[in-house]
DNA sequence: TTCTTTTCTTTACAAAAGTTAATGAGTTGA
DNA sequence: TCAACTCATTAACTTTTGTAAAGAAAAGAA
């Protein structure tokens, strides 16, 4: 249940057994069907989820439609950090995207957590600092690059994601509509 | 010298006297002029700016072109953190606006403060958290909002900025020419 | 299965931004 | 002071993307 969480932590801090089973009491397990919302829109994000099976799609609403913000795939954390890190109302939605299973901590247990195990607060710092670092590349490629360039680095990373993903979806999260993707993938077709 | 240093940590760790006087010996003051280059493209960041005076710009360079990624204001941390964190070679470089007065500290020094003051390591975790925030808020403008809301989002919250920075480089940060930055402050003149 | 919904692609047209180049105002520095 | 440079704006033209609508294929529900 919680191989693959320690595996994921093992680079970042070494827990010892009494932690890691210490760890394992402050979490739950829980499992969602596709489409399942498990942070709506205004609403307080009140948890964090670690992958163990599934993926999970963050999104905002613009005009009645869904923009994608990020998607998770198994083994990661994942949630409306925003909302929970400040916990204030989030702008942002995350549901499933396949049947998933997850692990699942609240806000008030992570705090009792660094309390009881300072380490945490280590693990903590190095995933905000992973975070930030992913979403600096995310808006640096947003800067640098053309959607033709972002779509062929998202295929190169996430080409598997494309068979899991309606492309509408990934459309968004590149910054453009299905209409341009289609438009782009037809073009590297046929160069 | 640190009393804007402290005063913004004061809402995100409470320090002692002693944790303050020490903390102090950690770092270093510097004054740079304007143009100074305190990290070029390719370098490995060693250090974190404290701006006590001044105004910092990070920048990518693309084809020779500079794209502003960042303007960092008096009383704020600055640094590539990407190339800081990872003490791997920067793809950003950072540079002084005006002439500047900062509060330095190495990398070296952060950790060896880690475990003098444990309270550091709360301190970077909240300040690795809201530069997440503050990624993700940039982020999402750039996924949600046109370049000219962009702009008018970015005069509303920053228009001291515009007498203190020539606009060709907030219209890179805004992901638009200049040209085209004119053409929607034209447009938005004459309604 | 059959029917409905979702997903994906295509077309034609409109709107916006990029590119290149020219102009003029304002600064900087020798 | 005067030449050189930087910066902002404008124009003409090209390229790209957005919008709206329609049809085909695939997936899901009754």
């Amino acid at each position: 249940m919680f191989q693959s969480f320690f595996q994921y932590c093992s680079p970042l801090v070494s827990f010892t057994r009494e932690d890691k089973q210490l760890i394992e009491t402050y979490f739950s397990f829980r499992q969602v069907p596709k489409k399942f919302t498990l942070i709506a829109n205004g609403k307080i994000a009140r948890e964090l989820y670690f992958i163990n099976k599934g993926l999970l799609r963050l999104y905002y609403t613009k005009d009645g439609e869904d923009i994608t913000a990020f998607i998770f795939r198994e083994h990661l954390f994942s949630g409306s950090y925003d909302s929970f890190l400040r916990q204030a109302p989030s702008i942002q939605g995350l549901e499933a995207l396949e049947d998933s299973d997850l692990l699942v901590i609240t806000y008030d247990n992570l705090q009792r957590l660094y309390k009881k195990v300072p380490k945490m607060e280590t693990l903590s710092r190095k995933i905000a600092e992973q975070r930030f670092i992913n979403a600096q590349l995310i808006l640096s490629s947003y800067i640098l690059d053309s959607p033709e360039e972002r779509w062929k680095k998202f295929e190169a990373a996430n080409g598997d994601l494309l068979l899991r993903v309606p492309h509408h979806m990934i459309a968004s999260f590149l910054g453009i509509t299905p209409v341009s993707l289609s438009r782009i993938r037809k073009r590297l077709q046929h160069p």
